[in-house]
DNA sequence: GTCTATAGGCCGATAGAC
DNA sequence: GTCTATCGGCCTATAGAC
């Protein structure tokens, strides 16, 4: 066990980057990220970022699988909970996974490299949400007759982001009244879905 | 009218300077604006911006400023036009203002200078939007019975900025069924109104 | 108000030793 | 895999001539 170097430690490196890089990201915004910053705030070189990663296009590629991939696992959890609707609406809401995502959608706008990747991962997170929101509501049609799954699913997903956004930036008007209404009708569709 | 540097050549440089700003903000993101940047889009030196503003911070405070100042003028409008809910919509979704204003919110967790005043403008505005809901429902209580306006305010902000960040990468599934949705909603408030 | 020149700093990325 | 050293580039901002 004293050899150097071993699949586990670079992993570790590697990890330790990841995480330095998300929270440049969420405390500072994407503009902060620099391989000499995230190396500070991993406590390592510079040059090892370059090595692990190659350029910051693939950093933060590497960062943004990272994340997706933890989506899809909560996603999926939250489905198999006895409250999914609201186990729902508590991932699109959970702060730090929406605001890296915010982040990368302003990134996006700025690295030609990530525009795709992001593009794919939102429609397919879409997709995911319209399926869930179909089957969800199959019970409750009277209270959103007009309204696709899928338009239901944009409009979730841009509330959250909209409360996200102004959190971070310490605006919370209007947060706890639309807190409140949310749990209401989610409260009122899960009681529905037991009949 | 020969003489040199009148205050409407001085406003045009500097509006020069804000609207290059602005381009590089909307093409290319917050992170693409430097002083040589910006100079090299307005044809003119990079001392110049240093020259009218400063710091970046006040370039991009004027930036802002400006947007906010015309956000404010055509929300003034929608009111006063026959189709006020219509316009309204319209106005929280019209790409260029909608879009700038996502670009500065990701700035503010870049700029701690900016946040303030971005915090101040949305808070702002989320009254204002309150206000012109308020009015705007007063006949369709049945509708929204349980939604407070300010509820609404921030779900349709929400909304259009999903929208707007969507469009931006290139992503536009269920758009059409959004904006359809949404008219749909609005013809119906807006025969009722008339009632 | 606009020019030239320049200080001083952080950036991405690579080369080569160990 | 991690180190030291370094290249060339873009950055903010200022000083001083015109």
């Amino acid at each position: 066990m004293k050899q150097k170097n071993t699949s586990e430690e670079i992993n570790a490196t590697r990890e330790l980057i990841l995480d330095a890089t998300q929270t440049i990201m969420l405390e500072e915004g994407y503009a902060a990220v620099s391989s000499r910053r995230v190396a500070k705030q991993g406590g390592l070189k510079s040059q090892l970022v370059h090595y692990h990663f190659g350029t910051m296009d693939e950093l933060f590629l590497a960062v943004f699988n990272r994340s997706e991939a933890d989506y899809y696992e909560r996603h999926e959890r939250a489905l198999e909970s006895p409250n999914p609707l609201q186990e729902f609406w508590r991932l699109n809401t959970y702060s730090q996974g929406a605001r890296l995502m915010y982040e990368f959608s302003a990134l996006a706008n700025h690295r030609e490299r990530i525009r795709a990747e992001i593009a794919g991962a939102t429609k397919k997170a879409r997709r995911m949400q319209t399926a869930f929101l179909e089957q969800a509501l199959k019970n409750n049609k009277v209270l959103f007759e007009n309204c696709p799954p899928k338009v239901l699913s944009l409009i979730i997903a841009g509330t959250a982001l909209q409360l996200v956004s102004e959190k971070s930036m310490g605006v919370t008007e209007a947060h706890k009244e639309t807190h409140e209404f949310v749990d209401q009708l989610i409260t009122m569709m899960e009681s529905s879905d037991k009949k």
